[in-house]
Order: C-alpha cells, then structure tokens, then sequence
DNA sequence: AATTTTTGTCATAAAATAATCACCTCTTAT
DNA sequence: ATAAGAGGTGATTATTTTATGACAAAAATT
C-alpha cells in the first residue's frame, strides 16, 4: 500500500488531498507544519511527500533540503504563486516535481501517480539474463525470451516472473505474489490458490519439464522463489 | 544513448553519480583531472559534462574555457562552497548550470535533464523511416508519410506516434502516453480511456488492416507499442 | 458567430485473461 | 508405508481488457 504524507497548514487543501487519495487506495497521513512532518517522514517512511512552500515554522524548501540529507523519497511541492522564481527554487531544492495553488485536486492525483511511476521505475532493472543467456526479460519492452524465443506471456504471469527474477532465491509466499499481481491491493481470500494456476501456466511456458523447474521452483509449505543463476551484464 | 562525462577527483562523487546516471540510462565516463578530461571530451564528444571547480591540475575554470572554445557542450559545474563568488564566476566561465556540494545526487540527475532539454540535445533525431521507407515521419516539418503520402495527424496522434517510433519496442501505459500528450497542455481531465481512441483513429490513418497493426501494437494488459522496423538512414 | 476539426466519453461486443473447482500427485512426518 | 496436508493440472466459468462506432464537448478556424 502506498503510504503518501501531506505537509501543508491549510485543512481545507488536507482534508480535500485525502478524500481523492483514498479513491486511489493510497494511505494518508498529514503534518500541519515543517518538525511535525520531519518527524513522520522518520517514523513513517512515506512512499512520497507532498509539501506546502508555505509552513508556520520552518519553510517547505528546509523541509525538502533536510529530507533529501537523508532520503531520496520523491518530494512534490505545491507552490503559492506560479512566479518563474518559485519554480526555479522548487526544483532547485530537490523537489521532484511541483504544483501551483490554487490546484484541482485532480492534477495532483495526476502528479502523484505519475512521479510514483516514474520513480517506481527507476528502482527497477531493466534487463535481466539467467542461466547463460537462456532467459532474458527485458522489462522496457515488457518481453520475455526463452533461448532467443519471445514468449507471450499474460500480464500476471510477467508480473510473476519478474517480482521473483529480481531477487533470485528469495522465496514468495502466495500471499506476497498475491498483493504484487494485484494493482490496489485489494484482496480475496480464496484466491491464493489462483497462485498456482498461474505458476503451472507460467511453467508450461518457461520450464522445459514442470516437473523439474529450472526457474520456478516450489518450496513446500512456503511459496515460490527464482532458481535461475543471474548472468553477467545486467543493467 | 546519452553520455556524460563527469570530471572529479573525488572517488565517492563519481561513484554515487554513477550509479544514479546509470539509472537513467545515461552512459557515464570519468576523468579525474583537467588533462584527462580534455583528451576524453576530444576522443568521446559527450553529450554535458557535470565539471568539478576544483581539480588537482588545471582548475575547472580553466577546463571549461578550454572547451568551450571548441564546442557548445553543455556544461554542470560543481562548485564547493556556495560562496557568491563562486557562483558568479561559475557562471560567468560559460557553464550553464551549478551545482553546490554537498549536493543530493538526485539534484545533480534532475539539472542534467533541464539542462538537456534546454540545450535539445536530448535523443532529438529529427528523421525516422520505417519498414523499408513506407514510413517516413519527419520531426522537423513534423510531417508523416504512408507510402509517400502525406498524412494528416492531429496534434495528439502525432504526439502518440513519435513517443512510441522513438523507441520501437518499448512499452507505453496509457499513463505514460497520457503524459506525453499532456506535456505542454494544462489539462488534467482526461481518462486513461481516450488513449484508446487516439490509437483508433492513428490506426485507422496509419495502418492498412486495424485488426492486424503493422506499427501501432497493443501489448495487452500493459499498454501499447510501436511495431515497425527501422530503416537505415536515420538522422 | 458559425463551421469545421479535434478531442473526450460512453455503450457495447469481442477478445483475452483470471479465478474457481474437482481431482490427482507429491512431500513430509509419523 | 501411510495418512494428511500441500501442490499440480485441466476444464469451466467469470471477469477484465480492448476495439470501435456514435455522439458530445471543446478548440480551432473561418
């Protein structure tokens, strides 16, 4: 679950942030002014801050400045007037991306959405290559090759693969594999068996025997994990 | 393919830069010293130097003089102090951007691509031909040819177009192509949905048979792609 | 202001994928 | 060796995603 602080001394813009943040299923939680916000950024680790230029204390561009010290946790900083100033000193100051008052909620949903994806991105790896260069995904291209042969895999099951390929051996509970096939993280009880469903059907097109994984391989009683052996030049 | 030489005597600098440049896909070299980095901006002609002020052989100053009398590279200095002094003479000295260290490393990523943008020295390739000519779109006159005839895009299927020729392959969200059309707009209504729509009617100018694209692919449950082949000949 | 062009929305059908179930096989612990 | 629980599989049903035409709204052009 996405977990987003708000920084701003307004309640109105708070209480109007968090009615079209709960639509997207983000968690919200608010600080009022700069040390209170520094605090929750500790005790929180937000996925990414939204932050008023304006704050009773300490100004939003300390706030950013003293975050950064510490974090690379996406910053979006909402700005009073929309002078050529302003903006120069939001982004200046490490902020990725900034709004100006007044702002429909919407744009900042917008926003939101898509520094998380842009910054999502950036953790991701792009190319990854097992077992001598039989198996390569390349994740740009969404494309998965099996000895050189592109695979048509079904968007669960790419996301199966590449949630496992990219920390090879650590084993996935069904639970775990569950929340990342699932975009909101709403989830249903019985679905965890579906789990299986789409291993067998991932097996059937990566494995040469399901029977004897050379990828996907079971591990009793808790999950699933990667067995492939990472090749050299990943980037 | 971006690259970027990055010129300081700090090891730790180089590195952390390094490592965020390489998610950017950016290609990265280093020098060390001022020598160095002339005979590397010769012999490798990249795309922005990020320059230290303060090198242990020719000081950066004199480095950027150097190569600005022969190229219009753009140029980041990193200046120690942010003393006024050093700022006005970073400027001065002709580069186009400074850094203050200690910098976020994500500051430093986020002006090499202002930087990049202002100077258009970014991935701008101005003619793109695909499956052997029958495609032709020019990024100058922004014109598109099927079979040498001159299409009518609008604004947006342009915009849809060219993101996705760009980098044949790669996979685009609606999100991601909503952004691109929405770069320079201010509107912010706009559902994932009308991605759909620009793409039937791209195809319906674009493509001989919609139910079986030629260029414009959709990749299910991802997004869309572009299909064709690149030709020879691109500038 | 009227007209044309472009963009966005919606309803629906078709395509593709995902979930569920029943039954079977395998693993583990006794 | 066997029982009990865990995992595998194929078939069926349900759901999601996409394509498209018709139309409304918004911009641009005249």
């Amino acid at each position: 679950m996405t977990k987003i602080l708000v920084v701003d001394d307004e309640k109105v813009i708070l209480e109007v942030l968090e009615a079209y943040f709960e639509k997207e299923n983000w968690k919200i939680s608010f600080a009022t002014n700069g040390i209170e916000a520094l605090k929750k950024v500790k005790d929180e680790s937000p996925d990414l801050i939204v932050l008023d230029l304006m704050l009773p204390d300490i100004s939003g561009e300390e706030v950013c400045k003293l975050v950064r010290k510490e974090s690379d946790i996406p910053i979006i900083m909402l700005t009073a007037k929309s002078t050529e100033d302003d903006l120069i000193n939001g982004i200046v100051i490490g902020a990725d991306d900034y709004v100006t008052k007044p702002f429909s909620p919407r744009e900042v949903v917008v926003r939101v959405k898509a520094l998380l994806r842009r910054t999502q991105k950036m953790e991701n790896v792009n190319q990854l290559s097992f077992n001598n260069h039989k198996l390569r995904i390349d994740h740009v291209k969404k494309e998965v090759k099996l000895n050189g042969d592109i695979l048509g895999l079904t968007p669960n099951e790419y996301k199966l693969l590449i949630t496992m390929a990219r920390y090879p051996g650590r084993v996935y509970s069904r639970a775990d594999l569950l929340e990342k096939i699932q975009e909101d993280g709403v989830y249903f009880e019985g679905y965890e068996r579906s789990i299986d469903t789409h291993i067998k059907n991932l097996r059937k097109k990566i494995e040469t025997d399901s029977r004897h994984p050379e990828f996907i391989m079971t591990v009793f009683g808790m999950g699933y994990k990667f067995g492939g052996e990472k090749d050299e030049s990943n980037t």
